[in-house]
DNA sequence: ATAAAAATTTTCCGATACGAAAATATTTCC
DNA sequence: GGAAATATTTTCGTATCGGAAAATTTTTAT
């Protein structure tokens, strides 16, 4: 079976990458050596016993171990990346909406997705369905004015230096108030396919 | 043993909340019932085989049906919070180098942590050593001129409407350039214990 | 190159996981 | 209450897991 193997090769990376020999790891995990060299091979299926305290000896949680879950860096390892953005920088993607700008764009794996935004749509029924994704969203209205539009609430008006955050599963609406078109920048927590001429074809906001 | 028991428990229990028969989860998972039962009643220590098959049975990962991990609400269930930040809310941190504004800080355990700052510091040597903290951070530039001190780069300079995503483990310091104080938005991903007077007590960038 | 040491794989066998079917318990419906 | 249906547990045989020790392979040292 594939994944008896995959568990096997990733086992035995895993222990490789700590400098472990097999009884090293069998010493820290309680599972006899022969037993760790037969689940490397694939040569057997392990039970949950065994897996668990595989986990722990390498300290992993059983997710991480099965490569279910990501072996997180982000907390054990400094990085290091820094990108600034210029004001003419970024993927710019058009919508009937808004004219997205991805900053930062060329920073990829980061834990927030930074846009600037002009906001065209200035009324609801200009703008559509409420839009709806995964995470949260907090913004700020760089210039103008603009209404927030939600599910659950009654509207909300923010101006020049005024922000809102929100969950990004509640369907929402960013619409221009007044003459001029507002600019903000919004930061999301996890990207989302945007829907261009109702093709969700972008990595977006 | 503790753990198989648990184990059990929670896999019955998961179970039954889904009202699923033992015979309904067998089709479900590919796991005969009498081993099912087995496993919930503690009699069988399972192979981490008929484990994973369960977990897919009952949409969940690993580490959930084995209780390590967090039955997650933010990707299954939609939450519906909001939370505007007036012009004069938040809670004011004031130090050496920075006046920080906490926004929508009565909305807790958000991902992200918004903050917008007078930047009072104008050279390094004024600013002191340079900061760091887990997570990442962007910043955009609200009014006024910074330049952006890191340990690993050259000095970088934002103008208003510029921005900048760096990892908050590398050491940084803003440091406003030119005659005003400018005003940024820096938002976070990880809160950090934020000193005043050498001492670490607020919740801070 | 050869011996010694260390690491890994294989062998062997007792213990146990697993599934089919039988036995028992529980629920449903007159 | 009792029969039928449904759900769960138990039984039992086979397959396989798992550990100790033997056999093999790889590494280290001289």
């Amino acid at each position: 079976m594939t994944t008896a193997h995959a568990l096997g090769a990733r086992l035995r990376h895993l222990r490789k990458s700590r400098k472990l020999t097999l009884s090293a790891l069998a010493s820290l995990s309680g599972v006899a050596v022969s037993t760790i060299s037969k689940i490397e091979n694939g040569a057997l299926s392990p039970t949950l016993d065994k897996v668990l305290r595989l986990a722990d000896g390498l300290d992993l949680s059983i997710g991480q171990l099965i490569g279910e879950e990501q072996i997180d860096d982000h907390k054990s390892q400094p990085n290091s990346r820094l990108l600034p953005a210029r004001a003419d920088d970024g993927i710019v993607i058009d919508t009937q909406n808004y004219e997205y700008r991805y900053l930062c764009a060329e920073l990829t794996n980061k834990r927030m997705v930074p846009i600037h935004a002009r906001i065209k749509a200035s009324g609801l029924q200009e703008f559509g369905p409420l839009e709806r994704h995964g995470g949260e969203e907090f913004l700020i209205v760089l210039d103008g004015e603009i209404a927030v539009h939600t599910e659950f609430y009654a509207p909300i008006r923010l101006s020049r230096g005024e922000s809102i955050y929100l969950d990004s599963t509640m369907g929402h609406a960013y619409v221009s108030v007044g003459d001029q078109e507002a600019e903000v920048c919004c930061i999301c927590t996890e990207p989302l396919r945007v829907t261009v001429d109702g093709q969700r074809d972008h990595d977006s906001i």
